[in-house]
DNA sequence: GCTCTGATTCGACAGTTCTCTATAAATTCG
DNA sequence: CGAATTTATAGAGAACTGTCGAATCAGAGC
């Protein structure tokens, strides 16, 4: 890849590069708000590795285009991927994403 | 700790409930901005483990205060920690915070 | 085709965020 | 003490965000 932040990419390795920091960025982003951790942890635990729309509203007391909305920023962040079948709509994680989060957050400390 | 989330923590094992996710989602949020995500990075990074601030406000083309402001975010957020020696205020990273963060998003899928 | 259900988009509003300038606080040094 | 330096706070303005209700789109089934 030929970035110049490491290899292993952690944060703690050695500074992140502005151009990084963009790219990331809105990963944490999408996940800096109460409504969308829980949303992306459902989706994530979900048995089958995806979950539909209709069993996400029912869990929160928030409308349905506020859901609808929530999931369309966790989409353009890159964490999940959508795709209808029929009158439902099934989201399911991009593992690769958490993968590179969790990868940046590593410290080294076992926890 | 007796919570109901498991004890891994691990957001793809079973749903957050909302009481975390109010706990955990402003630590995504403040490093959802790159110029934070920047600055943690430097923290973190670190050699000795801290880094003043006369160190890190030139790193950006912005100005003092507003370096202050990310800063805070930081602080309260309960990522890093600061104390003044003199004339400089120098901070750190608070390791078990994003120990905790990285347990959150591990997948159990191997990078 | 029409209607019903599930999901998204649109438009609006209150609240928050990022940035700046100006000011203040903390500390050192003369 | 007074001046210089470093960091933080206060206040303001433009831009963004979370939420809603209304309208729209996509399929299923009559």
């Amino acid at each position: 890849m030929g970035n110049s932040a490491g290899e292993s990419g952690s944060l703690t390795r050695e500074p992140l590069d502005a151009a990084r920091a963009d790219a990331f960025a809105p990963m944490f982003k999408a996940l800096g708000d109460p409504v969308r951790l829980r949303l992306l942890s459902m989706i994530a635990s979900a048995r089958g590795g995806e979950v539909c729309v209709c069993d996400l509203t029912g869990e929160f007391h928030l409308t349905g285009p506020t859901i609808s909305h929530h999931l369309k920023v966790l989409r353009e962040a890159g964490l999940v991927d959508s795709d209808r079948r029929g009158t439902w709509v099934y989201y399911r994680m991009i593992p690769a994403a958490l993968a590179v989060m969790g990868t940046l957050l590593e410290t080294g400390i076992p926890v």
